[in-house]
DNA sequence: TATGAATGAGATTTCATTCAT
DNA sequence: TATGAATGAAATCTCATTCAT
């Protein structure tokens, strides 16, 4: 009545972000739906033709938002750290944002092939971008890096999905240690430690 | 007598983790299961109370064995780089083996409390099987790193799974990527190359 | 619009009452119910959130009928003796055309709670108002009066239920029959008929 | 094994009368039955064809209990008051101490023809038992009163049952009750306090 | 007789989707 | 567009009964 067309959109697209996100696909009933949304379940039909197609376009406004934000906040650094250590960031600070709703990434509807599909190449296009960034840093085998970083970064998004007493301060330590792992591996603290024990060692007997 | 009884439990169980992997929680009924194993509907719920609870115990039935395979290999070698080589090649040969049904991860019932915690136990015990490892190592950070690496080789299991021609040589290859990626970092590649570079140019003139 | 919506609820427990009543509560299937109603089995759901409380829904409209019936009768005579036969055909007439469903009260859900409150309940309303009857007319022990008689009314219903070939005439006769022997008990009958003897036996020789 | 075939059948009989006694006919499993005898379910179907054959021999073994003790009750008087109070008494007493079970009554098969056969016959037995008191007693109308009797008991029995805090003293009370209200009815009462009041009237001036 | 694993018909209930208004 | 009552397919789970041992 007093709203556009755009509006009811969004409206529907908000609220089965959220339930999708706080329930899972199966959970959330399309009434559900429209009532979070103040409109009436036939409504939902006029804007999407089926639950499924709801669902992918609440995933694609979710990640098309995603890439974009990622996008944006890349332009503003040149360095490899500095990009790395955006791109943990904005990954990990997302999910953190919306933790209560990112378990939609598991409740989706498990055999609609566009879903599927669309799944897939947002994880190319987020990979594409990362690799971009090691290319430009002659960064060897950037694509299998590119996945590996984006895994550790899942990694811990799995955890403030499962973990509700996640902090933002741990949220911080864990995206900077994320991007120096990556970058230096795990063998430099080794050798940083063996050293250090070792100039230790020099100077006295120890253990 | 009793090994009947054993060989029906078994045969549900295969059949239960063969639909829920290839078809999700959902989408499998309960008579498509009892089907597929041969027997009655009903029978299946002689052995399992519900639908979510069967999923749990084919769930737990996978995990377990993921987890004993892990720690058998694990006995076999003693460096650090050899068991970061193990858990990776475990890690990836396992869900390759499976890839058919892997899929079992996205598919599960999303509001069974059992299962959801069984599952952060599950990774709960994988990752202090890693971070061991790592602690023996000398290792800075070992639950942070454990976490890393089972973030980089997860994603390698996605590949496997959305990625239907993924070879078995493209699984070698990735598994020792990702260890190497692990224990080096992707600035040891940069400064290797770097270094190549510059010798290349200290040579002749290159590109 | 509104008028379409009472008429389905009412077509259900119309259905309902019928179908409880000839064959049972557990012997009537929900599909069955909305057959004869013409409408689909989901519908049903729309108006009760389950099979026992459309029961429920069916006891309380027959029941509260029962006594706003009877009450309505009683407003209309003065006299204990009119009162309790006001009582007494309301009770037996009410079964007699009903005799077909009557049945209903054996054949509810054996453990809902809330039905079995109900009809608590309902019995102890019933009595109020019989016993007030006989409170206003000086009786004694009302209650355990009032119960007496709607136990022998009630007896009068089984056989009304019981036997198909229960007459409108018999009706009339046990009605008055039973008001008569609450009234005034079966002694009074064996003495007048013992006077009556003694006054014939007196006259000369009889039968 | 220990026990002869008439052991396992009374076992039988003794758990499916409590346990339909206690939660009705519906509720109660065959296997809850059998569990409850200590025997296998499939032995239940060696002594009784189907759960409402069981149910019948149940009912069957209560209601001949019931008419025998009722027969022996009666032959040790002779006065009809005193017939009359043991009638009373039994019926009364008799559910009363098996008010646990009693609802059997309520929970029965609702279509199985035999049983309503059965209860049908059973409750005539009951009331010529009743009516050839009356008839000894030369009260007039003796198969209507025998009914009404029983009905006036069969209101106490719902008492009983409905209400858990039901007493012995209160039975006793009710059961006399019962007895004198149907011997001489409601009127009498009324006659002796009106006569009362009378009295008291002439006596003096009082409220 | 006795067992109890296996059966499978069948019932309730849910909910995505439609469609008359 | 917007509504929401109505639909009916479909799925889980129960449990009386059977039968091989």
């Amino acid at each position: 009545m007093s709203g556009t067309t755009g509006d009811k959109l969004e409206l529907i697209l908000d609220a089965a972000y959220e339930l999708f996100g706080l329930d899972g696909f199966y959970e959330t009933k399309i009434s559900d739906i429209a009532h979070r949304a103040g409109i009436a379940k036939g409504t939902v039909y006029l804007y999407f033709k089926s639950k499924e197609e709801l669902c992918l376009a609440v995933t694609r406004r979710d990640c098309e938002q995603f890439l974009e934000k990622l996008e944006e906040a890349l332009q503003h650094c040149q360095q490899l750290a500095d990009k790395l250590h955006v791109i943990a960031a904005h990954h990990t600070t997302y999910h953190f944002e919306r933790r209560k709703y990112t378990k939609l990434v598991f409740r989706a509807p498990n055999n609609d092939p566009e879903l599927m599909e669309y799944m897939r190449n947002f994880i190319f296009r987020y990979m594409d971008i990362v690799q971009q960034v090691l290319i430009e840093a002659n960064v060897q085998q950037p694509r299998w890096c590119a996945e590996s970083y984006i895994g550790m970064l899942d990694r811990v998004k799995m955890d403030i999905m499962f973990n509700p007493e996640f902090t933002e301060q741990e949220l911080h330590e864990r995206t900077s240690f994320v991007a120096s792992l990556f970058l230096e591996g795990c063998t430099q603290q080794i050798n940083r430690e063996d050293q250090l024990a070792g100039q230790r060692s020099q100077e006295g007997e120890s253990e």
